[in-house]
RNA sequence: GGUCGCGUAGCUCAGCUGGUUAGAGCGCUGGUCUCACAUACCAGAGGUCCGGGGUUCGAGUCCCUGCGCGACCACCA
C-alpha cells in the first residue's frame, strides 16, 4: 500500500492515484462491516446506528441526484461509527418493475422483436441476465464516492429472501382482510400496458380545450342539452348526463331523455350532487368506463359501462358498446379519434363552443404517456387502518421529519388516503401469490407457498397473470433487508428500528409513508426516527437534472477531474437543510472549485506539517506540561474545542435523547452544511492562517518549545482530520496514516475510519482569548501597510500599547509573534502613542489597544487625520445608538438579561476605545 | 381550487426559537510566485435583506398585504 504509506507528500493531491487504494483497505479491514453481536439491542454493549440505502433500480446509473443522497447517508453513518455506534449502511438494489422491463423491451424492440414473440418466460429469464450483467453498476459507483455500506449485507427486492417477505406481506394483508380485489376504474398507461397507482399517474399542467357539446334531446331534437368536456372522443361511451339536482336550468331536464350524437343510442339525464353548476355548462356526460368520478356516478345510478377505448388507446367497441363506436373510427388512436369526432360533431353542428382550458392530465411517471382512466380488476390495499398508527407516529414524535415542514404533507396525504392499486399487468416483478381454480371457481387460494392442485376438486390451478407494484417490495425494505419475516433474525434484532431515512422529498408518499405503515403492521414499530429530505440537484436555469435535458452530471466525471473529497465537500456545504442545489453542468470547474479547493489545502496543511515536524513521532500532547503552553497552543487548542462543540450541534442528537423528539429537538441537528462550514473555517481561517504560521519560528528554533509546538499542531491536526473525515474520507486517511505519532493510533485497524470522533479537551480559556490581541494586532498592521502601500517585504516599525495592564503585558510578550508575522519590527510602549505627526499611522484593537506604524515620510497627517476623524464619527454614532438603547426602559426590563449584559459590555469597550482615538486626533490633527 | 415553500452581495446560498457593526463560497479590484499551498497569500469593493403597511425597546427574522418564482395535493367533467 505504497499511496498511504509514510513518505513525502506529493506536491500535488492526486485524487485519483490514492482513492482506490483506501477504498479497498478499508474493505480489507472489514470497518464497513457491522456486527449484529455488539448492538445493545442483541447483547452487546454498543448502541446501534442504521441507515438503509433508498434502494436505487438495478438499471440506474449514477447520477447527482443519487450522489448527493448517498454522500449525506455516508456522512451520517461515518459520524455514528466514529462516535462509537456499532454502525450498520444497508446497501442493494430494487428491480423496479416497469422501468427494467421497459429497458428491455427497448432492446428486444432493437432486434426486431417483441414481448409478447419470446414469450414470458423467456422474457423474465433475459430480463434477469440483464440485471445479473449489468445491474451492480451502481454499486460499484457508490464506492467511488466513499459510501462505507456494509456489502457483505447487500440486498436485492427480487431476491429469494426478500420475495420471501413480499410473499409473506401479501398473504399477512390478506388474511387480515387489507387486500382485495375492486373492480373499478383506474390509472392505465397505454405504453407500458399496465395499471398504476395513483402516486404513479403524476399530474402535470397543460393547455387543452374544453369542448361544449350538444346533445338533441330524443323527443324533440330542436332542444337539447350542452356539456363539456376535455375528452370529446370518450362521448362514445357515455351512458348519461347528469346534472346538479338544485340546477334550475336542468330541473326540467332531469329525467329525459337525449340522443347520444355518432353513437347514435339514447341515454338519460340524470340529477347528481357530484356536478358542479358552476363549471363549465353544469351538464356533465357520463362514461363510467373511461373515467373514474363517471364510475362512481355510475354505480350510483346503476348505468351500464360500455368500453370504447382497447388497453392500447385506440377506439374499439368493447364491452357493452354494441357498435356505439362507428367502423371508421374504430381502431384510430385516441387522439386521432377525438379529431375526427371533433369534425363529425362539427359537421352535425352540435359543437357549440371550444376554449381554451388550463387543466392537470395525469401521465404515466416512467414513459410520461397520458394515462388512460381503465375499468378492470385490480389488486388493492386497504390503506385507511395501515395509515393511522403512521400518523400518530409523526404526530406524537416518535418520527421526525426534517424539514419540519414536510410533516404537514405527510400528515395530509395520510389522513385522505386511498386504497392502493398494487397489481400492474408486467411480467418483470413479484408474481401475485393468488391462485384460481377454473374447474370449480372457488374462492382464490393465496398462500406462502405455491398449491399443486385445488385443494377442493383437486383440478388444476391458474395464477394470477399479475405482478406486484415495485414498491409493494420497496415498502419492506428496512424489515426485509433485516431478515424479516424471521422475526428472531439476528440482524432485525441488533439493527431495528434503523435510525434516519434519507431521501428526496419526492418518494415521500411512494416509499417513506409506505415504509412507515409497513413498519407498524408487520413488526409494530416505526422503522427510523428521523427522515431526513434533502434538495434537489438543479441546474442554472433551475431545472432538474435529467438525462432527456442533458444537463446532468456523472458525478464519476467529477471524481476523476477533482477527486471524491471535492464533489463531497461541495454537495454537503451546499446541502442547507432542504434547499435544492444549483451545480453547472457546463462548468464542472466553477461547480465544484470549493471541493477541491478546499482538498488542496488541506493536503498543504498535510504537506507542511510532515516536512516540519520531522520523521520522529511526537509526543502525545498529555504529556507536555500545560504551564509549557504558549498563547497561540491555549488558542488553537480553544477553538478546536469550539470547532467540535460547533460540529457536534450542527450534527445534532443522532436519535431522540428521551425516547420521542419533543417540538424543539424536531428541529435541532442535521445542518450537514453548517458542519462543513464550521470545520472549513477551522482549518482553513484558525489552523492554517493562524496557529500554522505562528508555529514557523518556534519549529525552526527547535528545543522544548518546538517540541510543545509539534504535539500541539500534530494533535490539533489529528483532531481536524478526524472532525472533516465524514465528508473527505479520502484525503483525511491518506494525511491520517502518515502522522509521526507512533502506535497511539486508535480504532479498528488503524485506520482513521476507524477512529473515535474527537472530544473537547477545555483548556485556559482566558490566555486563549489573549491571543485575539495578536491576532488583530497582526490585521491592524497589515491594513496600514495595506493603505499606505508599503511595498512587500518592506520591513517597518511599529509601536503596541495595551488599553489595560493585561494586554500592554501580552502585547509585550508576544511583540516578537505579531512582527514576524505583520513583517514589522514591533516593540511594545505603555504610552506608545507615537504621536510624532506625517511619520506615524494609527490604529485601534477592540479593547482600545493601540497599533502605531512608524512610515517616517508616507504619511500625510490631513489624510491620517480624515481617516482618524471618520472612524470617530462613526463610533460615535453607534455609541450613540448604544447607549440609547441602553437607557431605554423598556428595553432594560423586557430583553434578557444576558441581552442587556453583552450590551453594556460592548459600550464599556467601545467607550474606551472612543477615549483613545479622541485623544489621538485631538493630538494629530489640534490644527 | 387547496396547502406549503422561496425572494439576502454580480452568481449560488447560510443566517435555526426576533438581540454585537448581516456572513460564506465563487466572481470582481489592488498587491504578492514570502522556504505547505498562485487550486495560494494579503488587503479591499460590493447589500434600501422583493415592494408597502403593522407588532415590538429592538424585525432579514413575527403578522397583514401586493408583486415575482416554485413545489405538492385535489372528483379543473
Amino acid at each position: 500500500m505504497s499511496t498511504i504509506s509514510p513518505s513525502e507528500l506529493s506536491a500535488q493531491y492526486d485524487p485519483a492515484g490514492v482513492e482506490r487504494a483506501i477504498y479497498q483497505r478499508w474493505l480489507d479491514a472489514g470497518v464497513f462491516v457491522a456486527h449484529a453481536g455488539r448492538s445493545r439491542a442483541a447483547g452487546g454493549d454498543l448502541v446501534p446506528f442504521t441507515i438503509v440505502i433508498p434502494p436505487p433500480n438495478v438499471t440506474a446509473v449514477l447520477h447527482m441526484g443519487h450522489g448527493l443522497d448517498n454522500v449525506a447517508q455516508d456522512l451520517l453513518i461515518r459520524w455514528r461509527r466514529m462516535a462509537g455506534d456499532e454502525a450498520l449502511w444497508v446497501p442493494g438494489t430494487d428491480h423496479a418493475g416497469i422501468a427494467t422491463q421497459n429497458v428491455v423491451e427497448r432492446a428486444l424492440t432493437a432486434e426486431g422483436l417483441t414481448r409478447e414473440g419470446v414469450g414470458r418466460q423467456a422474457f423474465v429469464t433475459r430480463t434477469e441476465q440483464f440485471v445479473e450483467r449489468t445491474g451492480g453498476r451502481i454499486l460499484e459507483q457508490l464506492q467511488a464516492i466513499g459510501c462505507s455500506c456494509d456489502w457483505t449485507r447487500t440486498a436485492y427486492t427480487l431476491s429469494p429472501a426478500l420475495s420471501r417477505a413480499v410473499r409473506e406481506a401479501f398473504v399477512r394483508l390478506y388474511d387480515a382482510g387489507l387486500i382485495y380485489r375492486g373492480h373499478r376504474v383506474i390509472h392505465w398507461c397505454p405504453r407500458c400496458l399496465t395499471s398504476l397507482s395513483d402516486e404513479e399517474a403524476e399530474f402535470e399542467n397543460e393547455t387543452g380545450r374544453l369542448y361544449h357539446i350538444r346533445y338533441p334531446l330524443a323527443d324533440d331534437p330542436s332542444r337539447g342539452i350542452t356539456v363539456a368536456t376535455t375528452r370529446p372522443e370518450t362521448m362514445l361511451g357515455d351512458v348519461a348526463v347528469a346534472v346538479h339536482p338544485e340546477d334550475d336550468r336542468y330541473r326540467a331536464l332531469i329525467g329525459r331523455r337525449v340522443r347520444l350524437p355518432i353513437a347514435g343510442v339514447e341515454i338519460p339525464i340524470i340529477a347528481d350532487e357530484f356536478t358542479d353548476p358552476e363549471f363549465g355548462t353544469g351538464a356533465v356526460k357520463i362514461t363510467p368506463a373511461h373515467d373514474a368520478n363517471d364510475f362512481e356516478v355510475g354505480v350510483r345510478h346503476a348505468l351500464p359501462m360500455p368500453v370504447v377505448i382497447a388497453p392500447d388507446a385506440t377506439m374499439i367497441n368493447g364491452q357493452d358498446a354494441a357498435a356505439r363506436v362507428p367502423a371508421d373510427l374504430v381502431g384510430l388512436d385516441r387522439t386521432a379519434a377525438r379529431e375526427r369526432v371533433v369534425a363529425m360533431l362539427r359537421d352535425a353542428g352540435l359543437l357549440v363552443n371550444v376554449e381554451t382550458h388550463e387543466h392537470a392530465v395525469r401521465h404515466c411517471y416512467r414513459c410520461h404517456t397520458v394515462v388512460e382512466p381503465r375499468l378492470s380488476d385490480q389488486w388493492f390495499v386497504r390503506m385507511a387502518p395501515l395509515a393511522e398508527p403512521a400518523l400518530a407516529a409523526v404526530r406524537d414524535g416518535r418520527i421526525r421529519i426534517v424539514p419540519e415542514r414536510w410533516e404537514g404533507v405527510y400528515d395530509h396525504w395520510l389522513t385522505n388516503i386511498r386504497d392502493w392499486n398494487i397489481s400492474r399487468q408486467l411480467w418483470w416483478g413479484h408474481r401475485i401469490p393468488v391462485w384460481y381454480c377454473d374447474a370449480c371457481g372457488g374462492e382464490p387460494i393465496v398462500q406462502r407457498t405455491d398449491p399443486s392442485a385445488c385443494p377442493s376438486c383437486g383440478g388444476a390451478l391458474r395464477q394470477d397473470p399479475d405482478v406486484l407494484d415495485t414498491w409493494f417490495s420497496s415498502w419492506l425494505w428496512p424489515i426485509s433487508t433485516l431478515g424479516w419475516p424471521d422475526e428472531d433474525a439476528p440482524d432485525l434484532r441488533a439493527f431495528y428500528p434503523t435510525d434516519v431515512l434519507v431521501s428526496g422529498p419526492d418518494i415521500l408518499f411512494f416509499w417513506i409513508a409506505r415504509m412507515i405503515m409497513a413498519g407498524f403492521f408487520f413488526i409494530g414499530k416505526h422503522p427510523f426516527h428521523t427522515v431526513y429530505l434533502h434538495g434537489i440537484v438543479r441546474d442554472p436555469q433551475h431545472r432538474k437534472m435529467s438525462k432527456s435535458l442533458g444537463n446532468g452530471i456523472d458525478p464519476l466525471d467529477v471524481v476523476r477531474l477533482y477527486g471524491a473529497d471535492a464533489l463531497r465537500y461541495t454537495v454537503i456545504a451546499g446541502m442547507g437543510l432542504g434547499v435544492d442545489m444549483t451545480l453547472d453542468h457546463e462548468n464542472l470547474e466553477t461547480s465544484f472549485a470549493p471541493g477541491r479547493n478546499f482538498t488542496t489545502k488541506l493536503w498543504n496543511i498535510g504537506r507542511f506539517l510532515l516536512g516540519n515536524v520531522g520523521d520522529g513521532d511526537v509526543q502525545p500532547l498529555d504529556a507536555i506540561d500545560p504551564a509549557h503552553l504558549q498563547r497561540a497552543d491555549e488558542w488553537i487548542l480553544a477553538r478546536l474545542d469550539a470547532a467540535i462543540a460547533a460540529c457536534d450541534a450542527a450534527l445534532g442528537p443522532s436519535r431522540p435523547p428521551h425516547g420521542r423528539w419533543s417540538g424543539a429537538e424536531r428541529r435541532t441537528g442535521m445542518r450537514l452544511n453548517e458542519y462543513a462550514e464550521t470545520a472549513r473555517s477551522f482549518v482553513w481561517n484558525e489552523l492554517a492562517d493562524w496557529y500554522v504560521e505562528s508555529t514557523k519560528g518556534r519549529l525552526a528554533a527547535g528545543g522544548a518549545d518546538g517540541e510543545v509546538a509539534r504535539a500541539v499542531l500534530v494533535h490539533v491536526f489529528d483532531a481536524a482530520l478526524r472532525l472533516l473525515h465524514p465528508i473527505v474520507p479520502f484525503i483525511t486517511e491518506a494525511l491520517w496514516q502518515r502522522l509521526p505519532v507512533g502506535g497511539r493510533r486508535d480504532g479498528d485497524g488503524a485506520l482513521l475510519a476507524g477512529a473515535r470522533w474527537p472530544r473537547a479537551r477545555g483548556g485556559a480559556a482566558e490566555r486563549a482569548r489573549e491571543f485575539e490581541l495578536v491576532v488583530q494586532s497582526v490585521s491592524a498592521l497589515r491594513q496600514l501597510r495595506a493603505e499606505y502601500r508599503v511595498p512587500p517585504g518592506t520591513r517597518v516599525r511599529a509601536t503596541l500599547s495595551g488599553a489595560s495592564d493585561a494586554a500592554h503585558a501580552v502585547l509585550g510578550e508576544e511583540h516578537a509573534l505579531i512582527g514576524r508575522l505583520a513583517g514589522a519590527e514591533v516593540s511594545a510602549a505603555r504610552d506608545g502613542v507615537g504621536l510624532a505627526p506625517g511619520s506615524a499611522a494609527h490604529a485601534l484593537l477592540t479593547d482600545g489597544s493601540s497599533v502605531v506604524m512608524h512610515l517616517e515620510g508616507v504619511v500625510d497627517v490631513e489624510r491620517e487625520c480624515v481617516r482618524l476623524r471618520g472612524e470617530l464619527e462613526e463610533l460615535d454614532r453607534q455609541l450613540g445608538a448604544l447607549r440609547g438603547r441602553l437607557q431605554n426602559e423598556r428595553f432594560l426590563a423586557r430583553a434578557p438579561a444576558a441581552v442587556v449584559e453583552g450590551e453594556r459590555k460592548k459600550a464599556e469597550e467601545w467607550s474606551a476605545r472612543r477615549e483613545v482615538l479622541a485623544r489621538k486626533v485631538e493630538a494629530l490633527c489640534a490644527g
